[in-house]
DNA sequence: TTGTAAGCGTTATCAG
DNA sequence: CTGATAACGCTTACAA
């Protein structure tokens, strides 16, 4: 059913590598030929056929991407960047979840590589750091970049934002509003970026001479539910934090319901900053102070470092974005 | 520098039919051969070129996939759903954005033909009635399955949430509370879904005996921010509504942020609903009561009905899927 | 400017 | 059980 361009040929009483060139807009054919066949090509419906394509030019014009969880709205703006840098190259992408399994991120990433895509961007990788370390050593593989590493080792290439510098702003705006008891509500262990902006939490308090309570950093998650049961911990204390820093905005979130069905209300009893300035964040009930990551320009950089990659041009291994602190009705000054 | 079927069969001094059948596992090699071949292949480093495959047996074992917006959480979940299925029976998505612009959408479809996926599935499709009607007239085509589909006429193969019976439990519910005044704020007007759970409301009021005014039906758009603008016109009317039904939670969300920046309180002075039920919908302040799609089973369903249709089997033209009413904190009895 | 032919890495159809 | 060999639809030297 499919027409080629052998049939296009065919028709036309003329070779079909005529009809190749025609169809690519090669000089190397008549202008009227050329023009007769991409009438024809068109009336007879003719769609190229990319993976013929591909097998003989050995580009898909395919990245392949590996990401944690799709629903997470940080990642989802990460890959609308992808997405849309990508296109803007020609290039399409292959959407897999890892489900933040390594067993999975290792299949899908093989998997890609099968479907011989041009470049492999992993949204927060979850493998080890043997299996990373074994995925670049390998010469000449498909090009692979990490956008937040959740790694404390370097590996390969990678963007990210500058956490430690985030943690930083989000507690020095604490401090600054006079704030002397901040409280922390961790990500996941396993998850380097939230050790990082952590470190630039306690290395702030630190620098204006406070002391650091380690019953004020508490494990949470990637979720609501995770902030949610921190912040109920942190609310059990018996000198309870006046603001607290979260991994990220929905930490945030999951924190300040459990305020509220606490009896306490935002930022009156309580400041709160998140981390990643998703889009709803402004929406929140109180609007969130939080620090914004770069989304979009994380997701267009690592498309260019992976296109660089292929083409074989130098590449920065390690990309880091700064984030900027957005001041919105989270946080209020210690009464 | 990749290693092809031909090269382990070199090494080896077989056939490479014999080294295909063998990595297929086809009963037809014998299990000691079998077992050497393999194994030679994994020390090569050998992997399957999924494009040449591709050309011989005319499948990609690839879905396209085509979605208005990647960063609605709402079409997040879908996509999710759609992965998921997808990988469970062996496919891949590729993901394409048409940033609801009609010619975005055709030329993604077009590209996602050439890139010879076995179907396709439209999440909120955008392009208009008659270019669709083109999209599903073309016989032997691209399988097509539309999730949401937004226009009123019944075009291809569907699957849906029932807005209608939506629209009705989210209006029934207020009226239970005691509500008499109750606005709706839609979605763009062009979304048929925003429609069918209008009628809902309207339906359910007049059924109630309740008169349905005009001036409570208010158009938002797909962000916060319509849901924001609408709720400020709703709260200047003479006589503002008691309760307010969103055409989704992202509109709930900018109305409430709305009633609190007039010093309105939810529940108390207004109650409000909203449709979809996104993940973060419970940890809004209040939580929200709202109406849940059943998003993974949309993206289940569609898969399957792309597979069915790719395997010739009768595929019904419409899938429906019931949506069921949350009730959290949002909503509380008129006093 | 056009045609011929090789080849991309598989699967699949024949024979042997 | 195994080996030739012809596709699949295209690009690309190389010839004409």
């Amino acid at each position: 059913v499919t027409v080629s361009i052998k049939d296009i040929a065919r028709a036309m009483n003329i070779s079909y590598s005529t009809v190749s060139r025609a169809l690519n807009n090669s000089p190397r054919v008549k202008a009227e030929t050329r023009q007769q066949i991409q009438q024809l090509a068109a009336t007879m419906g003719y769609l190229p056929s990319a993976v013929a394509r591909s097998l003989v030019t050995r580009r898909t014009n395919t990245l392949g991407i590996v990401v944690t969880k799709i629903t997470d709205l940080f990642f989802a703006e990460v890959i609308q960047g992808i997405e849309e840098a990508a296109l803007s190259y020609g290039y399409s992408i292959i959407l897999t979840n890892s489900a933040g399994q390594p067993e999975y991120e290792l299949a899908a990433i093989q998997s890609l590589r099968e479907r011989r895509v041009d470049g492999i961007i992993l949204v927060a990788a979850c493998a080890s750091t043997e299996s990373k370390q074994r995925l670049f050593s390998q010469p000449l593989e498909t090009p692979i970049v990490i956008i937040n590493n959740v790694h404390q080792e370097h590996i390969g290439f990678s963007v990210e934002t500058d956490n430690l510098q985030g943690g930083c702003i989000a507690t020095q705006h604490l401090l600054d509003l006079g704030h002397r008891r901040i409280a922390y509500i961790a990500g996941p262990v396993s998850e380097w970026d939230s050790v990082e902006r952590q470190q630039g939490y306690v290395q702030t308090l630190q620098a204006a001479g406070v002391v650091v309570d380690s019953a004020l950093m508490i494990r949470g998650d990637n979720l609501p539910a995770g902030g949610f049961q921190a912040m109920h911990q942190l609310l059990a204390l018996p000198t309870p934090p006046s603001a607290i820093f979260c991994y990220n905005d929905v930490t945030a979130l999951g924190a300040m319901r459990a305020a509220y069905s606490a009896g306490k209300s935002v930022p009156q009893d309580i400041s709160i900053v998140g981390f990643d300035d998703i889009s709803l964040a402004a929406y929140f009930e109180p609007p969130l102070t939080t620090v914004a990551q770069a989304k979009l320009e994380m997701g267009e950089k690592a498309v260019q470092m992976v296109l660089d990659l292929l083409a074989g041009q130098p590449v920065m291994e390690k990309s880091v974005l700064p984030s900027r602190l957005i001041v919105r009705a989270s946080s209020q000054a210690f009464r």
